[in-house]
DNA sequence: AATAACTTTCTTTTT
DNA sequence: GAAAGTTATT
């Protein structure tokens, strides 16, 4: 055991304390291989690690901190860390605590940018002329902003979407420029509309008091621009700065960082150009290319040593990325096993490629006894979940779905959301559009129209406008109308100002008509979002829970912004775990498979024109092929539902790159190479036409004959305890309790029928082909087809004097004629 | 002003 | 195969 000489700065402590704390310190340190070592006691100063996948990155981070603290660099000063995703930050400040846990209290700031950030703005707001409640306004949020925008302008939002634009707003504020300056570069059309509608989409934030995701970057960037003295406390409030996946950090966040290590120059950088997917949002690769020039001085660790994968998964992944140029060279080797072969899997359809994935999962989970989290499905768009989501809800395996729309982006969540947000801040014009209406008060357009142009006009806020709603020439019904909802909103103002918060938002869904908009027509669609409703409220009273008396409502509705579905995954539950490619960053899984390597769909067609978005594509199947262990699966789809058509699908180039030596067919040939790819595997595959005998049975040797066996040998693997299956694992993050929490507070006039689930389309089941219907307006009629389930019912009815129609039966009112 | 039904458009990835 | 937009009807 060696023993380490800690920085001489040190506080001043007993020799008994001194002699415990190099121990801690020797302890982490020895937990570690020499080159992580050396990341990991790298002096003072600027440090890069250049880390290949699965190196322990986020261990050498996790210990570099531990060790910091251990060795006292810490108090009085704090440590900030910044990681990629909330959920990141958790686990490695759990982490700390376990290594340093006499320490337990040490200040460590850890979370993504925009959280830390959003923290130093509601300290800070009030410096650059924002109130600290401002509200945070999400990409939904911002388009819907640009939206408006656009049609004020006249601009047409069929020809030029306003999440183009928005994005390209975005962008333009990821680099800094400003809306006059934008003006005078946009070199193109769309750019032309973007810069006509920047520099107002600016103004609305500004008067709405909202910050949106870059300016909880770019605010803070301007707050230490201006205000010297309140950087120089923060640069000694965190005497030294980690940040994770570094290569994907964008323009504004590398300025913040330099910023910040201006003084101290303990900035320690993690990374792997390779792993570099999120360009797109305006993540520069440069920032990490650079860092050697940036900080001539720094300390340069690379860790090639990968702990996670096989050398067969290995030597794929290095035969993928050897086609980008430009790229750091790196050599990335294992002493793990050579391991098994990679199986390239192929369907006939989309629904046979998740039937296939299915089959594997239960194989392996039978016959090497994996676990359901032993397996991830990786898919490059969160629309192919469905069909995957499907095959595995019929064989009985649980799963979750990560990403996708999570739970605080679905719109019941959104709504209750911005009533909360105009009630903390009624500027939030944003919000206030969205709710004025919402349930159907009377307060349509053309009224609103009115009371905007009296706002103009008068030059006061919107909000000020609905005050004095009589001087708006309005009717009067929408008189009454918007002074009941004013009245509605300030009571609940007034009333957040004593009252917690858990009760007042149950009070606000009812008396805002929310709940009334959920019972009116009971469909299992509206139950489900009284369900979600109901999560809402047991979140924030557990926020405030935890937050103690002094709740702070606006707080919690920023943290909400920047809450994703990642964060929230609960690991301990047995699923499958179905995420996008980006998803799946910095995670790891026994068994991973790669799905839809099809051209157009993984590479994206968007992608070709442009090397540069074709090599992100590259590292992105990098990055999923490096998140398997042991098993590696690529799978692809004959044919695939795309465009609201089927479409043929021709096999990824991404797979003439990998490695056929270590890639075999389910036939067990090896793989074929381009020449002959379209016929490639054509004779086996052929046999998955068939589905009732499909699952590759003609293959030979790899798959078990499921016939043949013992009924009761995949009992075990059948729906386990978990109850409806996938339905709640978007959103069911313990929804149960909710109801009974709420009904049990003690409103038995309120009770909802919790138990009692009314279905309403309980007619449904009658629907059948054949069945004699009638309509109000087309009368009687034959139903000649069903499909789809529940909301999405759709009845094809041969009507005797309309003819065929096909009817949304949400809508249609259909009854059944008795024969 | 609100609703029902039909039509069109668009689908990358996300802090 | 879903959302937003459009039109017709009350």
């Amino acid at each position: 055991m060696r023993t380490f000489t800690l920085f001489p700065d040190a506080q001043e402590r007993t020799d008994d304390q001194q002699k415990e704390r190099e121990q801690a310190a020797t302890a982490i340190v020895d937990a570690l291989n020499p080159a992580q070592q050396e990341a990991v006691t790298a002096a003072d100063g600027p440090v890069l690690i250049v880390a290949g996948p699965g190196s322990g990155k986020t261990r050498v981070l996790t210990h570099r901190v531990a060790y910091l603290i251990a060795a006292g660099k810490s108090a009085p000063y704090q440590i900030l860390a910044l990681t990629f995703t909330n959920k990141a930050a958790r686990e490695m400040k759990s982490r700390i605590q376990k290594l340093v846990p006499e320490e337990a209290g040490a200040r460590i700031w850890m979370g993504t940018f925009h959280s830390i950030f959003a923290r130093v703005m509601r300290r800070e707001a009030e410096k650059i002329g924002y109130s600290s409640d401002f509200s945070i306004y999400d990409s939904d949020d911002s388009e819907r902003v640009v939206r408006e925008l656009m049609n004020d302008k006249g601009i047409d939002t069929k020809q030029f979407s306003p999440r183009m634009i928005r994005s390209l707003i975005s962008s333009a504020k990821n680099q800094m420029v400003g809306p006059s300056q934008y003006a005078r570069l946009a070199a193109s059309l769309p750019q032309d509309k973007a810069a006509e509608i920047y520099g107002p989409y600016e103004q609305v934030l500004r008067t709405a008091n909202a910050l949106d995701f870059d300016d909880l970057l770019l605010k803070p960037l301007q707050l230490f621009q201006e205000h010297e003295d309140v950087l120089a406390q923060y640069q000694d409030r965190w005497r030294y700065i980690h940040i994770d996946e570094y290569q994907d950090t964008n323009h504004a966040q590398y300025r913040l960082a330099k910023l910040l290590a201006g003084k101290h120059h303990n900035l320690c950088v993690v990374g792997d150009d390779a792993q570099s997917i999120y360009a797109f949002r305006g993540a520069d690769i440069a920032n990490i290319l650079s860092f050697q020039r940036d900080y001539p001085d720094a300390t340069v660790v690379r860790l090639e040593q990968n702990y996670r994968s096989t050398k067969t998964i290995l030597r794929v992944a290095d035969a993928i990325i050897k086609n980008n140029r430009d790229q750091l060279d790196k050599s990335l080797w294992t002493e793990n096993a050579d391991g098994e072969e990679v199986i390239l899997i192929e369907g006939i359809s989309e629904k046979d490629e998740a039937l296939k994935l299915e089959h594997y999962i239960r194989d392996l989970k039978v016959r090497h006894g994996y676990g359901h989290r032993d397996f991830a499905i990786l898919y490059r768009t969160n629309s192919q979940s469905r069909a995957i989501e499907d095959a595995l809800r019929r064989g009985g395996i649980p799963y979750r779905v990560i990403g996708g729309i999570s739970f605080y982006q679905r719109r019941e969540i959104k709504d209750v959301l911005a009533y909360l947000r105009l009630i903390v801040n009624e500027n939030d014009i944003a919000s206030l559009r969205r709710v004025v209406n919402y349930p159907t008060r009377g307060i349509g357009a053309k009224s609103m129209q009115k009371i905007e142009a009296f706002a103009s006009a008068q030059n006061i806020p919107l909000w000020q406008a609905l005050r004095r709603v009589d001087e708006t020439g309005v009717g009067p019904r929408a008189i009454n109308a918007v002074n009941g909802f004013v009245n509605l909103i300030e009571s609940f103002t007034e009333r957040a100002k004593t009252e917690p918060v858990g009760p007042l938002t149950r009070d606000l869904i009812k008396d805002s008509g929310l709940l009334g908009e959920f019972r009116r027509e009971h469909s299992t669609e509206n139950l489900v979002r009284w369900e979600n409703v109901q999560e809402l409220v047991n979140a924030i009273a557990e926020y405030a829970a935890s937050q103690g008396d002094e709740v702070r409502l606006s707080e919690f509705l920023q943290e909400v912004s920047l809450f994703t579905d990642a964060d929230a995954g609960d690991d301990l539950e047995d699923r499958v775990t179905l995420m996008t490619l980006h998803a799946s960053k910095g995670l790891e899984f026994a068994c991973v498979f790669v799905t839809g390597l099809e051209e157009g769909l993984f590479p994206l067609a968007r992608s070709l024109d442009d090397p540069r978005d074709l090599e992100e594509e590259r590292r992105l199947f990098y990055v999923g092929v490096t998140r398997a262990e042991q098993r590696l699966f690529l799978t692809m789809a004959r044919s695939r539902f795309r465009f609201g058509e089927q479409m043929a699908g021709i096999p990824s180039r991404f797979l003439d790159e990998v490695d056929a030596e270590v890639v075999r067919t389910e036939a067990g040939q090896h793989m074929q190479r381009r020449s002959d790819r379209f016929s490639a595997n054509r004779g086996s595959a052929g046999g998955g036409s068939g589905r009732g005998s499909g699952r590759g049975a003609g293959s030979g040797g790899d798959w078990v004959e499921y016939e043949t066996l013992d009924p009761d040998y995949y009992k075990a693997s059948l729906r386990p305890p978990g109850s409806s299956g996938s339905r709640g694992s978007r959103s069911s993050t313990g929804s149960g309790g909710g109801f009974g929490r709420t009904g049990r507070d003690g409103q038995p006039k309120r009770a909802e029928p919790t138990g009692r689930r009314v279905v309403l389309d309980e007619g449904e089941g009658e629907l059948r082909p054949g069945v004699l219907v009638e309509h109000d307006q087309f009368g009687s009629g034959k139903i000649l087809a069903v499909d789809g389930t529940g909301q999405q019912a759709k009845a094809t009815v041969d009507f005797d004097d309309y003819g065929r129609k096909k009817l949304v039966l949400r809508f249609a009112r259909l009854r059944v004629l008795d024969a």
